[in-house]
DNA sequence: GCGACAG
DNA sequence: ATCTTGTCGC
């Protein structure tokens, strides 16, 4: 993956909405929703802050078996397109690359922040930034974007997330106090191990462990930044 | 036409 | 996502 054809993929600069459009399609067509993985040794978690006109993507990467951090990054960027439901992956899509190409460890499995084939075209970040790098890739996030479920009541209890009459992802109460989680496939990880990895990675808080901990670093980062710029005005 | 809409 | 005080409940 060289910085020409990542640019192909995620910079949204100088393209119309139809063309961006397009190459959700294109990349959707590489999805594979069969388990691409062997053993999982790593998982690593993607978020991403905002700090005026700049986005911190941050990554994390831990032990699967004991969910201690083995790694941590994080890039800096000028955000290239406004947030438009649906068209996130071309707004955090360089960003992320930018990381996942910096890290010393390739995990095995990557969450996500966002939607993965529950997206209207099934282009969720997850699933597109997976089709593109063409690794195993799991999508979270904390509101629906597309189709329905059941509500989930109690802790644990989860139902099928459906669009139409197919089954795009789940829907999941992850913690007792907190409102249901989306979990979703996006790249070479099937509908089962989707809902099983983000199970083993829950450790009682309402988001697993690889995204809460890179949602925290990224925080951290834009704090630090904001120190810095606040000490040189 | 109206409402919904990941981060 | 981001800003931001108090407040309700375990």
């Amino acid at each position: 993956m060289n910085k020409d054809r990542l640019r192909e993929w995620f910079d949204p600069q100088k393209r119309s909405l139809k063309e961006l459009r397009e190459l959700q399609h294109r990349a959707v067509e590489r999805i594979d929703l069969e388990d691409g993985f062997d053993r999982i040794e790593t998982v690593a978690g993607m978020d991403c802050s905002y700090i005026d006109k700049n986005i911190i993507c941050a990554m994390v990467i831990l032990d699967y078996a004991t969910m201690e951090v083995i790694e941590k990054r994080h890039a800096i960027q000028e955000v290239g397109l406004p947030y438009i439901p649906t068209y996130l992956n071309f707004r955090e899509g360089c960003a992320m690359a930018s990381v996942f190409l910096q890290v010393s460890t390739r995990p095995d499995i990557t969450i996500f922040d966002s939607c993965g084939i529950n997206h209207p075209i099934r282009a969720g970040m997850a699933a597109y930034f997976g089709a593109v790098m063409d690794v195993p890739t799991v999508g979270v996030s904390k509101k629906i974007l597309c189709g329905h479920a059941i509500t989930p009541v109690n802790t644990g209890e989860y139902h099928e997330l459906m669009q139409y009459e197919e089954q795009i992802g789940w829907v999941l109460k992850s913690n007792k106090k907190s409102n249901p989680i989306i979990i979703a496939p996006g790249n070479k990880v099937s509908m089962g191990s989707c809902l099983e990895v983000v199970q083993h990675c829950l450790k009682g808080y309402k988001l697993p462990e690889p995204t809460r901990l890179a949602h925290n670093y990224a925080g951290e980062i834009r704090e630090e930044l904001r120190r810095k710029t606040e000490e040189s005005a």
